[in-house]
DNA sequence: CAATTCGTCTACCATTTGGTAGAGACGTAT
DNA sequence: ATACGTCTCTACCAAATGGTAGACGAATTG
C-alpha cells in the first residue's frame, strides 16, 4: 500500500480510538513505520491529516450506506436495518471509524464543518425519507429529524463504547456480536415501526 | 466554593467537553485562577485529578438517578421514563457530564476500571429490574444487559453530539430541548413496550 | 511567642509536541 | 551524463506539557 494510505490508515484508526489531541503525529510515524517528516510531507500539517481522514471516513460510510440503502426492499423497516447491517461491519471491523465521526464534535469547528457538509445531502435525503414514510403510516409518525439523530446515537454509541457493553457481561465473539446485531435491530425496529 | 471544589468543577467542564488528554493542567488552572501548582496540590498528579473527576460525576448521576427510581410509580415504562428526566437535566445543564463518563473508554483502562466498580450495583440492578419486568409481560422481551445498554447509548449519545442534532436543523432553545427529550421518552417507550 | 500546618505562589526542569531546513537516495526525462 | 521531480531521511527548534523544589504569608496550636 502507497505510503500516503498506510498513514491515512493508522491516523484513522489512533484518531477514532484514542481522540485526535490524544494522539501525535510521532505515535502514528511509528505505527507506521516511517519517520515524522515523511508524514509533514504527505500532510503538511497535522490539521490537513485530520481533515484528510475525515473526508475519508465520511466517503467510506457514505459508499456503504449508499449501496444498502439501493439494493434493499422498499419497506422502510427493512431498508433501515439493511442500513444497520451495512454499517455494522465496517463499524465493527474498525471500531475507530464511528467513533472519528463522534470527535467531530470537540474538533474546533472548522475541521467539523467540511465533515458536515460532505453528509449533509445523505442526511437529508434520510430525513425527508423518514417523513414521506411516517405519512404513509410505514413509521411511528414523528419528528423524522429527531428520529434520525436518536438512530444515530443509538447505533454510534452501542458501536464505540464497549465498556457500556463490558458493564453488562457482553463479550465480543463471533456469536456476541450477532447477538449485538440481533437486539439493535430488534430495538430500532421497535422503536420505529407504527403503532 | 473551596478551591479543590472549583477545580474539580472546571476540570469536569473541560475533560467532558474537550477529552482528558486535550485540556493541560495549565489551562484547568487558568479556568479556575489559580496557579498550576495549587492543582497539584490538591490532585497530587493529573491521574489524579481525572480519577477525582470521575468519581464525583459518577456519584452525581448515581444520586439523581436513584431519587427518580424511588420516587417513580411501579409501570417499568413510567420508571424508565423518570430516570431518563432525571438525566435530562444535569446532562443539559452541563453536557459535560456525561461526555465524561463516554471519555472512560479511551482512557488507560485502570482508571476506567474503578469507574466501573462504582456504576456497577447500579448496573446490576437496573438489569435485574429490566429481566424481571420482561418475565412479567410489562416490557418487551430481550436480552436485558444489552437492552440496558442500547438505552444508555442512544441517551449519552444524543446527549452529547450537539452535531449529530445541527445537522437535522435542531437549536438548542428551551422550546428545543422539551421536544427532544419528549422525542427521545417517545422513542425509547416504543422500544421497550411489549408487542 | 514559637512552631507548625495549610494553601498558594514563583522559579525551574525534562520530555514531548507540531513544525522547519535541508540533505541524500531514487527514478525519469532531457 | 545531467538535470529534475519524488520521496524519505537526520538534525534541529520553540512552545507546551506534567511535574519538582522550595519560598512566602496566614492561621492554628503548643
Amino acid at each position: 500500500m502507497p505510503t500516503r494510505d498506510r498513514i491515512l490508515d493508522a491516523a484513522t484508526d489512533l484518531f477514532g480510538l484514542r481522540g485526535v489531541d490524544a494522539v501525535s503525529l510521532d505515535v502514528i510515524a511509528a505505527e507506521v513505520g516511517v519517520a515524522k517528516q515523511t508524514l509533514l510531507y504527505w500532510f503538511p500539517s497535522k490539521d490537513d491529516l485530520v481533515q484528510a481522514v475525515l473526508v475519508a471516513a465520511a466517503q467510506e460510510l457514505s459508499v456503504v450506506i449508499d449501496a444498502a440503502v439501493r439494493a434493499a426492499t422498499d419497506d422502510p423497516l427493512d431498508r433501515i436495518e439493511a442500513v444497520i447491517r451495512a454499517v455494522f461491519r465496517p463499524a465493527v471491523r474498525r471500531p475507530a471509524l464511528l467513533g472519528l465521526i463522534r470527535e467531530v464534535s470537540r474538533l474546533p469547528s472548522a475541521a467539523g464543518d467540511r465533515l458536515t457538509a460532505d453528509l449533509a445531502p445523505l442526511v437529508d435525503r434520510a430525513v425527508t425519507y423518514l417523513q414521506h414514510e411516517m405519512d404513509a403510516g410505514r413509521l411511528r409518525p414523528a419528528d423524522p429529524g429527531l428520529v434520525a439523530s436518536l438512530c444515530y446515537a443509538t447505533v454510534t454509541g452501542i458501536a464505540t463504547e464497549p465498556e457500556a457493553l463490558r458493564v453488562v457481561g457482553w463479550q465480543p465473539s463471533a456469536a456476541g456480536l450477532r447477538r449485538l446485531r440481533n437486539e439493535l435491530l430488534a430495538f430500532l425496529r421497535a422503536a420505529l415501526a407504527p403503532v
